[in-house]
This record gives C-alpha cells, sequence and structure tokens, in this order.
DNA sequence: CGACGGGACGC
DNA sequence: CGACGGGACGC
C-alpha cells in the first residue's frame, strides 16, 4: 500500500466536510466551533479565489476519528445564524468529483425529489439533489440539480437523460452540467457594474490606434449588405467571435461596459460542457456607443487570442 | 481558417 | 433553505 493510500484511509474517519456555513464564518470560527469536539488537526474555510469571501463551506480534519464521528452527530444538523450546516465524512479528494453537479430543466412539476432521485440513482452515487420550487406558490419549478459523486456518472446521466421524455410526461428534460454559481450570476444583476471600469480595454477613447483585423460587418465596412440585426427596443446586437473556452460574461461586461450601456451579455457555450464555443453576444442600448466599442474592440487581442467583434448579422446567415 | 443564441442556474 | 473539493516541501 502506498504512501498515498495510507494517508488516504486515515483521512477517510478523521476528516469532515461542513456544507452551508454562514457567510460570515470565517475559519477561525470554524476552527473554534470544531475544537469544542475534539482535537482538531486542520480547519480550512474555502473562499473564492480571488474574491476571497468564504464559498460556505470547508473542511475539519480531526486528530482522532472518534471525534470525527462525534462532531457528526453533535454538529450535523446544527442552526447557525439562518444556516442549518452539514457535517459528513469528506470524501477522498480526487479531481474525478470536481464538476459533477447537473441542472436539469423540464422536469413534470409533480415529480419530488425522490422520484427525481430514483430516475438518475442508476447513474451512479447521488451526493445531494434540489428541486426549485417557486417561492410564492411553493411548487415546483421543474429545475433541479443533483450532484454525484463522480464526475464520470454525471456524464453518464446526461449521455443517457438528455432529451429524455419520463414516463407520462409530454415533454423531454434537459440534463446538462451545471453552471458555476459565479458564471450563473452574472448574466443577471451586473447591469450595473459598467461604471467605473478602467481603461483596461481601451474605453470610450476617441483616436485610438486602430488594428486592422477582417471582420465581417465591423462598422468599417458596413455599408450595403445584409441586415444588421435588431436596432429598436431591444438595442444594437453585437457578435463577438473568437473569444477562448474559458471566457465568461464578466468579461464582456468588462470589455464593453466603458463604452455605454450595456443591457445583455452572452457567452455561448457548449451544452454538456459549458465551454465557450468561441462567441457571445453583447446587446447595447446606443448605437453611437456600440459602434464605439466594436471600433475599438475589433482586432482586441484577448489572451492569446484576437477578436473579431461586429454587429450581428440577421438570423439565418454566415 | 474557426463564424451569429434564445427557458429556467439555487426555495 | 443552502456554493461539495483545498492543500499538500515539488519539478
Amino acid at each position: 500500500m502506498s504512501l498515498d493510500q495510507m494517508m488516504e484511509d486515515e483521512d477517510a474517519r478523521t476528516n469532515l466536510i461542513v456544507n452551508y456555513l454562514p457567510q460570515s464564518m470565517s475559519q477561525d470560527e470554524l476552527r473554534s466551533l470544531f475544537s469544542s469536539v475534539g482535537d482538531v488537526e486542520s480547519a480550512k474555510l474555502i473562499r473564492d479565489k480571488v474574491a476571497g469571501h468564504s464559498l460556505g463551506y470547508g473542511f475539519v480534519n480531526f486528530v482522532n476519528p472518534s471525534d470525527a464521528e462525534r462532531a457528526i452527530s453533535t454538529l450535523n444538523g446544527l442552526r447557525l445564524q439562518s444556516k442549518t450546516i452539514k457535517v459528513s465524512y469528506a470524501r477522498p479528494s480526487s479531481d474525478m468529483i470536481k464538476d459533477a453537479n447537473l441542472y436539469i430543466s423540464g422536469l413534470p412539476r409533480t415529480l419530488s425529489q425522490p422520484e427525481l432521485e430514483d430516475m438518475f440513482a442508476r447513474y451512479g452515487h447521488i451526493i445531494n439533489s434540489r428541486v426549485l420550487v417557486d417561492q410564492a406558490s411553493g411548487l415546483s419549478r421543474g429545475v433541479a440539480f443533483i450532484r454525484f459523486d463522480k464526475r464520470a456518472e454525471a456524464e453518464d446521466a446526461v449521455k443517457h437523460l438528455n432529451g429524455h421524455t419520463p414516463p407520462g410526461s409530454s415533454e423531454p428534460i434537459t440534463v446538462k452540467f451545471a453552471a458555476n454559481p459565479n458564471q450563473a450570476r452574472n448574466s443577471q444583476m451586473m447591469s450595473q457594474m459598467y461604471h467605473g471600469q478602467s481603461r483596461r480595454f481601451g474605453g470610450p477613447v476617441h483616436h485610438q490606434a486602430q488594428r486592422f483585423r477582417f471582420s465581417p460587418m465591423s462598422v468599417d465596412h458596413m455599408s450595403g449588405g445584409g441586415g444588421v440585426s435588431g436596432n429598436s427596443s431591444s438595442g444594437w446586437c453585437i457578435f463577438i467571435y473568437n473569444l477562448g473556452q474559458d471566457a465568461d460574461e464578466a468579461i464582456l461586461w468588462q470589455m464593453f461596459g466603458p463604452f455605454g450601456a450595456v443591457v445583455n451579455v452572452k457567452v455561448i457555450r457548449d451544452f454538456n460542457t459549458n465551454k465557450c464555443k468561441g462567441f457571445g453576444f453583447v446587446t447595447m442600448t446606443n448605437y453611437e456607443e456600440a459602434a464605439m466599442a466594436i471600433h475599438s474592440l475589433n482586432g482586441y487581442r484577448l489572451g492569446d487570442k484576437v477578436l473579431q467583434v461586429s454587429f450581428k448579422t440577421s438570423k439565418g446567415h454566415k
């Protein structure tokens, strides 16, 4: 047996994962709480890598397995502020358990959480699941999350159940990997933050040096030809090509926000992998600001790629 | 060298 | 209800 395996076996009986911690709880407070049960070898609060705020969960490794066991029985379900914490054994660390959270939509509104798990259980070990309900009515929204133990199990579930119509239903369900919470939030809420951005992306500076790059419909070439999509009430839709696969909504806000009123941004991702397909859209309210953004950002180098930025062409056209 | 989306992402 | 994968004296 390897040293890694021995240590893993040790950890399996002493290392706990603690979920649903209150936002304000610090790593010291986490350690302190669990020290009331026994000697804590280590306590780690997981934080956002860049922003540094708590992600609401952490790991506590005890010295003695018996204390870890007691911590589960005495602290699991403890109410702290508005939260009820969950204390359970941490699975051995592995990259196979990462990114195993699925997002399911189009579910029958009558489907309960146990029934949902029954549908998915054959593809692997379910760590947790949740059916989202409408706040006002308390009724199912037909949307759920399921976290599998292993990513491969989740992949298997996507493969078999995406597009599948449950017995007694008329509608196929969608099963895909869940976006991470940061990603999901960016599409809403950030519509206020395009003020105060630095000149990192040029900003609405006049007479900026131009980079000449091919763009089928950049403002420079826009005279005759194909229909530029929607002005009207929705604003001006801009097509951004050559984004990297990890591009997110935040980067689009950051790039276009300085040029004016941005009403919407969207990174187009592969349905299953959630990786960017290389392009996205930004809608801006005012033509002049959209034109300035296109003029300035077409040819902009983002990471190792040179962006092509233009008004979106009409649907169905290349 | 690749090229234009589209329901819902946490009660 | 609610953010489940860090860091690890290594290449």
